[in-house]
This record gives C-alpha cells, sequence and structure tokens, in this order.
DNA sequence: AAATTTTCCGTGTGCGTACACGAAAATACA
DNA sequence: TGTATTTTCGTGTACGCACACGGAAAATTT
C-alpha cells in the first residue's frame, strides 16, 4: 500500500499545456479564459479527479467565511437555545483554521419583531451562510427567500418549514419521537389507564413539531387497539399562561377514568412536574422533552419519568458542518438529516450532561 | 469586534531580534541554539501566547502520522467491530488533509495468538499513535506497557483495563448501562415478576464490561426494595457453546416464579431472541446490548423490548479525534470519555441506522 | 498598415511553517 | 597569534494554492 502522489494544480496546468494560472481561472471560473483552453483543462481536472489541497488553499486565500447564526437567545425561561449554540461553536472550533468565523445574531422567540430586526442586521452583513431556527413560519419563509435569491445557503435548525429551499435541515422526527414517548408511556402503563396530552403553545409561533409529536404519539395508541385512541385526553395550555393549576386540575378532573400517566409535548414539562409535586398527585408517569436543568431536577427527584431528547447540542455541531462541508469543501450534504430520538432516564443522564 | 492578526513566527523572532529558523528550533526543540537566546524567545512566545498555524504547518511538513487501529475484524459472527471502525474512517476524512494515515491491524477475538502477531506487526511499523480495543486483558496490558516505552500514545477503546496508562478510555459506562436496562424492566415489569440475567462469556477473554453491566443491574434491583435481588435469576452461557435450548429451557424452569423478563448482558442477546420465538415463549421482556442486524431485526418484530447502544461508531470517532487532537493540536484530552447510554426501542431505531 | 482595444495567458509573490545548508561567531588547540 | 573545530544562527527554498500584474497575441478600429 503506497502513497499516491495527489494531483496539483501544478500537474493539471502541465497536462494541458497551459500555466498554473490559467487553471486557477478555470477552477474559479472569473474568466480570461478561452473557451478552447477552459473545455480541455476542465477535462483533464475531471481525468485525475483533482481535489484541491484545503489546506494550502485556506492558507492562501486568507478569505473570511462569515457564518451567521440567528437563533434565540437562551434565556433564563427558556434555556434550550443556548445548546444548539454551543455545538455550533464546537464545530467552529474544529474548522476556524479554514478561515471561517461566527457572527450571533440573538432574537427573542416571543417578540417577531426582534426577529425581523436581526434578520435585516444579518442580511446586511452578507455573511457565506446562515444557520437559521425558524421559529416564525412566515417570518423565517421570507427571509429564507431573500437568502435564495442572495445564493446563500441556509441551514434550518430544530424545526423546519416547507416553503423555499434550503441547504439542509437539522433536526429530529418529531412524529417519531411522539411515538418513542408512547411507547414509554404504554410500556409502563398497560392498556387501561387514560393518559393526558399537555400542549403548551404559543401564538403565531411555528407550532409545527408539537402537533408532530402529538399525532406520533396518538398514532401509536391509535396502533396498539381500536379503542386505543381513546384513552387519550388532552390541554390546550398558553405558554404565557401564569399558573397552571386550576387548568391541570380540571383536565384530570375531567377525564372519565383516572390518569395515570401526562405526556407534556415540549420542554416546559418541568411546570407540569411542579405541579403535581404540589398536588400530590400520587403515581403518575411523567414524559416530556429536553434536558433543562429544571427538566433535570424533576428527573433526578423522579417526578418526571422519562425525558426525549433533540439532541440540541449536535443540531448544532451538524449545522455549521453542514456549511462547512458544502462551503469549503464543495460536497453534497444530505438535505434532511434527522437526529437520534434520544431517551433519558434518571439512571442514563449523567452522561448526557452535555448534550 | 475586529480581527486581531495572529501571531507568526516571524513576529516572534523580531521581538526577540532573532530569526525564524532559530525561534523554529527553539520550537521544536532540536536543539543548536544557545541557552541565552533560547530562554529569550521561549519568554515571548509565552508572553505573545503564540499559537501555531497548524494549515501552515501541515503544508510544510507533509509529515505522514500514522495512526494504528487494533480491533477484531468485524465477522459475520461478531459484527460488532465494523462500527468503531467505520467510526474512525469517519473522523479520518475530517483532518486526512493534515497528514494523518491509518494502518488497520485485524485480529480474531477468539484467538489470542493473532492479537499477539498484530500487535508485533503493528509495533514494528512504528505508528504516532493507536487505537486499541484490549479484548485480551493481559496481552493488552504487555503492549500498553510498550507503548509507553516507545513514547506512543494509546487510545483504549470500548473496554478499559487499569493497568498502564493510555492517553483516553473512549467506551460506556457499563455499571451505568446495567442500571439503564434494569430501570427499563422493572418500569415495564413492576416489583413481582422474577428476571434472568444472561451472561455469554469467553474463556481468557475481557469480561469486565459484562460483570460490571450485571453489577449494575443487580445494583438498581438492590435498591428498589430488599426483596428486589431475589427476583434475579442468572446464567452462565459459553460463547461457542451451540444450542442454548437446554440451558436456557432449564434456566427458566428452574425458577421459583415464573420469569417474566431476561436481560442478555451483551450482544449476543439474539439468540436468546431465537430461543423465545422458537419456543413460544409468550410475553417475555427482552433487553441486550447493540445494534447488530439480528438484533435490529428482532427488535422490530417485538420479541426484543429495549437494546442498550454502546455507540460504537461515535466511540470510533471520538477515539482518532483524541489522537489528532494529542498528536496536532498539543491539547490536553480528557481521560475518560463515558458516552451516553442509548435506549433503542422499535419506535426510535429509524435513526440509529448508522450508529 | 498603423493604432487601439480586447482577449487571453504566464510570471511572480505571499500565506506561515519546516528544514537543509552554509556562514559567522565562539571556543579549542597548537 | 594562527588554525581547526564546534556551536550558534541566518538565509533560502519548498509545501500547494490564490491572486495581482503585466505582457503578448489576437481582434477591432481608424
Amino acid at each position: 500500500m503506497h502513497h499516491i502522489p495527489p494531483v496539483r494544480i501544478k500537474d493539471i496546468a502541465d497536462f494541458a499545456g497551459v500555466s498554473v494560472g490559467t487553471v486557477d481561472r478555470v477552477l474559479h471560473n472569473r474568466g480570461e479564459v478561452s473557451n478552447r483552453t477552459r473545455e480541455k483543462v476542465l477535462g483533464i481536472i475531471h481525468k485525475l479527479n483533482y481535489q484541491p489541497d484545503i489546506l494550502a488553499s485556506a492558507l492562501a486565500s486568507k478569505r473570511d467565511n462569515k457564518i451567521a447564526v440567528l437563533i434565540p437567545g437562551g434565556t433564563d425561561e427558556n434555556p434550550f437555545w443556548k445548546y444548539p449554540l454551543a455545538g455550533v461553536e464546537e464545530g467552529l472550533r474544529e474548522i476556524v483554521h479554514f478561515g471561517i468565523s461566527l457572527e450571533r445574531y440573538y432574537f427573542n422567540f416571543t417578540d417577531r419583531e426582534s426577529f425581523l430586526r436581526q434578520s435585516a442586521k444579518m442580511l446586511s452583513d452578507k455573511p457565506q451562510g446562515v444557520i437559521l431556527a425558524p421559529v416564525f413560519t412566515g417570518e423565517a419563509a421570507l427571509l429564507l427567500d431573500s437568502c435564495n435569491e442572495l445564493k446563500i445557503p441556509v441551514v434550518l435548525i430544530n424545526a423546519n418549514i416547507c416553503s423555499g429551499s434550503c441547504l439542509a435541515f437539522i433536526g429530529q422526527d418529531s412524529l417519531q419521537s411522539g411515538m418513542v414517548a408512547a411507547r414509554l408511556m404504554h410500556y409502563g402503563l398497560g392498556d387501561d389507564s387514560d393518559v393526558l396530552v399537555v400542549n403548551f403553545i404559543r401564538e403565531n409561533g411555528n407550532q409545527n413539531h408539537i402537533i408532530k409529536r402529538e399525532e406520533g404519539f396518538r398514532n401509536y395508541y391509535r396502533d396498539i387497539s381500536k379503542t386505543g385512541d381513546s384513552l387519550l385526553r388532552q390541554v390546550n395550555i398558553g405558554e404565557t399562561h401564569g399558573n397552571i393549576n386550576g387548568i391541570m386540575r380540571k383536565a384530570i378532573l375531567s377525564s372519565p377514568r383516572p390518569v395515570k400517566g401526562i405526556f407534556v409535548t415540549n420542554s416546559r414539562v418541568f411546570r407540569v412536574a411542579r405541579f403535581l409535586e404540589n398536588n400530590n398527585c400520587g403515581n403518575i408517569i411523567l414524559i416530556g422533552y429536553d434536558l433543562l436543568d429544571e427538566n433535570k431536577h424533576f428527573l433526578k427527584n423522579g417526578t418526571i419519568d422519562f425525558l426525549i431528547s433533540q439532541k440540541p447540542r449536535e443540531q448544532g455541531y451538524k449545522s455549521i458542518m453542514a456549511l462547512y462541508y458544502h462551503l469549503l469543501l464543495k460536497k453534497e450534504v444530505e438535505k434532511n438529516q434527522y437526529l437520534p430520538v434520544d431517551i433519558i432516564a434518571r439512571e442514563n443522564l449523567q452522561h448526557y450532561s452535555f448534550t
């Protein structure tokens, strides 16, 4: 097994009987080359399967590839978004040598105006690539269109939007994750206990993944028996709603049979956990999403039975890597990158500390 | 936020009033520098916090950093080991530009002689780093010692050995994984069903993680109640043992109460699944390890309830990255890198296809 | 046919580092 | 003091690529 000497620009030049300058002009198609020689050079590049040395390339070009992340700022109220960002930064460290820099644009995830402001600011900075959390569906779609016009590749993270075209979507298969939750619920409860599905919803937000999660959950129950679906109760709560005691109590009492399990379709499961603890609700199985610190707390003390992780850190990591592969290596990247649905119990929480 | 111009060797040279050649000699301490100037240059390097440009470095020194992987060949009988290798190769693709190459040394995991042969061959090739699966405890420890003498960093993968010192251990927290299995078992069965623990064991192999898994499993059951441990039966089966029907039947029948769950402490859980299907054993919960194709099959059809993944692919990826960080970036790497304990059910199997 | 423009292409330099070579300085020896 | 030897250091080139500059050839105009 011997080292094959890699093909350099010089080799192509010699082969084609031209100079390296000409080959370079062809490679970066910046004109000033006759069609005849262009074709010839391209043919040889293809024939020799030339792969540019990205080290030398990055070293020589000194060009700054700005990547913009446009995501909600991680607040105390919703700390979720600091994890994808951490993943992005982790990936950045591995590729920062190649002349890639990061610009962060935070918006308030309850304030669409702030999203518009920040996206305008971002566009005016002319990034080479964008990582976008489409929290506001309509506005995000418009931004996507703008980026498409400007030929800026966009990676959608966490939630998807159908319209427009993006380089990649990186997130979870929400339907699947709902099914996983249902499987766990049903595995622990059996066939004849009522289950409450709790949605915390937000006006004019992107609810797509929440709907999908509930759908997956229901599908599972429907599939196990004809009457499976009838075990499910459901309640929607406004995200900004203060005290949920009343709503929860009513939802639980209105069930024909006792509620033995609760599935919360997003990360606000800790609010339900608090309710359960304060009201001595006995042995209700509680399943929800995301490893927020509060959620971890209730997972450890047993009030929450399982959390489903969206692997936010890995989402961030994969996002920046997708742009790196596209921008620097010019490689094809997978359009839909669904991350595994992680099941977290008290017992395997420990080594998930940074996920 | 402005670009700070990075410190180059030239800057250090100017600052110290010497030439770049001298600085280079200091950096790589290859002598031929007087103590006086050495001290001075070192001081300035430290003061300016010089970080070498690994791009230019790799470009200039075209040296070949050979990394050796010494693992069992992935056989049909035990395909597990192709996954860590795939992870290693995935990582390799990201760093191959830096003059890193991979040498693969496969041994037969049932034949210690082949391990000795391959490790001797590996050592004679003088690699710069080693990724080692310590399947044979004693022999692996000796090899580790040899590498320590030769100053070759070693990453232990999948299983740990206590003696000797290595750059890193990358694998799973076996005790935890046993506890996770027990949690799932107990969550589904409740407090009063007998559970059978099945160990497939191999003469003179590294059984450490198998023992730990069982220990974790037992610990969980012991912790839930004083009598919890008494629910557990146990049976050991030789790995090379052909037909397991007799042993399994005897183990199940000898239980005072009916066995409602089986925990297999390694990837050979598919053999137990086969047994269950062939003997119409009814509704026994089956939990085991690793996403082998056979195991996936039984997970899909419901005979296996949960599989615990060791994330073999990620183990491989992290292994080569640890060596990269150590050899090229000269960064500290974490000594014990425990990977998350992944719970796989039928419903979340899909997106784990490559883990 | 000369003058001008346009098209096309080669040469040269720099990115930051590694290392070989040889010169200068320091030391040793006569 | 002069020569030989060793120590110490500076210079130059290479790594593969990007890009600026300028010049020759071809095309166009006058």
